[in-house]
DNA sequence: TCCTGTTTTGACCAACTGGTCAAGAACACG
DNA sequence: CGTGTTCTTGACCAGTTGGTCAAAACAGGA
């Protein structure tokens, strides 16, 4: 079940397909597929609802479109680790771009949380397939450095599964950090300092 | 703006009522607010959606009810770490306690991800209040520790943060941890190892 | 300028939404 | 067993929803 998008010809078409897109990500971001409206995502755009329609052809069509595209750039920094790199170099900087995705495209990151919130019905098939043969791979990846004694002993999968909770963290319940830390911070740039302490104890070998 | 729920009296009150909670945490935690339907919380109840509407004035007085009820629950393990106990056994014990809370309560865990998502307008206000003071106060009693020597010179607000992150996304992202580490696996049983050595190394003063 | 293909829109539709209401059914209890 | 109270429901309503369509407005090249 897949959905080929047409590349967008005009320049008309490329501005508009885009101003879909970003308001769409707004909106789904923060209510979900079922709790979004065309009217909601059309406003955003500045279109008219059936003008949002005659460059996709449906809510979901959009839906899905955003989720393709989220895919990608999830997970280019985990793909980036390299097994002949140092280990906590590669680790730390793991967590440092994953914290700067949640810096820079939090939206992204909402849409994704609400995605799996809802049981992943549109994303299933990529968790178990593209996603898990990455995590699956760099596995592999992590329990080699951890045997030839370059890192410490730690489960490859729940190591991933802690960069991912906790970086993510930072964009999806951002609300909530902030509300709890009050005026005077940035909590981004704390959150830096305090995962770089956190992975490097969790790491550094005995 | 607080809604005062009556104490049901009768045998089919205390019945229908707490139907009622269950399938709206049920839809709720799967949907959101604007994506969950009366209807659908009503069929998953066992009951027709006038009937519903016999003891909940409205969806979102069902939807407070969930959201008051479910602050008390979550906060308590917190409201436990006790100042006078061994630090490393106070924080390991907030850890696993509520690690216990995602493994038995993941549509609370699921709900509250919702709501926060969404930007907290329904609970904003317990979250600068409430939530806030309760984090303060404990944080002041981690850095005591901290100063004591008594365990290593961590953030406590990102020491909380991490610990609610790590806990819940267990619950919040089951359905991605499941679908990565495929079958044969127990991800709460195994999170409960990986969590403990992670706190430990991370709270052990160098 | 005209012509053709692209873009935009108002009017519309059927299904669904949260919520109301009056009347009937079931219950508790003297 | 009668009666006042609690509980349940079918019919209904106005507003919203995703989506359609034909016609109008527009863009740009010849």
């Amino acid at each position: 079940m897949s959905v080929t998008v047409k590349k967008p010809r005009t320049r008309i078409q490329r501005k508009n397909t885009q101003a879909i897109l970003d308001a769409a990500l707004e909106v789904f971001s923060r209510q979900g597929f079922r709790g979004a409206t065309l009217d909601q995502i059309a406003s955003e755009a500045g279109l008219s609802k059936p003008n949002l329609l005659y460059y996709f052809p449906s809510k979901e069509a959009i839906h899905v479109t955003l989720l393709t595209q989220l895919m990608t750039t999830w997970l280019d920094p985990l793909r980036d680790m390299e097994a002949g790199g140092d280990p906590a170099a590669e680790i730390l900087t793991y967590v440092r771009r994953k914290l700067e995705l949640s810096r820079d495209f939090p939206r992204e990151s909402r849409l994704f949380a609400n995605e799996i919130l809802q049981g992943a019905p549109r994303m299933i098939e990529a968790l178990e397939g593209e996603l898990r043969d990455l995590v699956e791979e760099k596995s592999a990846v992590i329990r080699a450095w951890a045997k030839a004694g370059k890192i410490a002993d730690v489960d490859p999968h729940h190591l991933i599964f802690s960069i991912w909770a906790l970086t993510q963290h930072y964009a999806d319940f951002d609300v909530q950090v902030r509300a709890v830390l009050g005026p005077g911070h940035d909590p981004l740039a704390e959150a830096g300092g305090f995962l770089e302490t956190l992975f490097t104890k969790l790491i550094r070998p005995e």
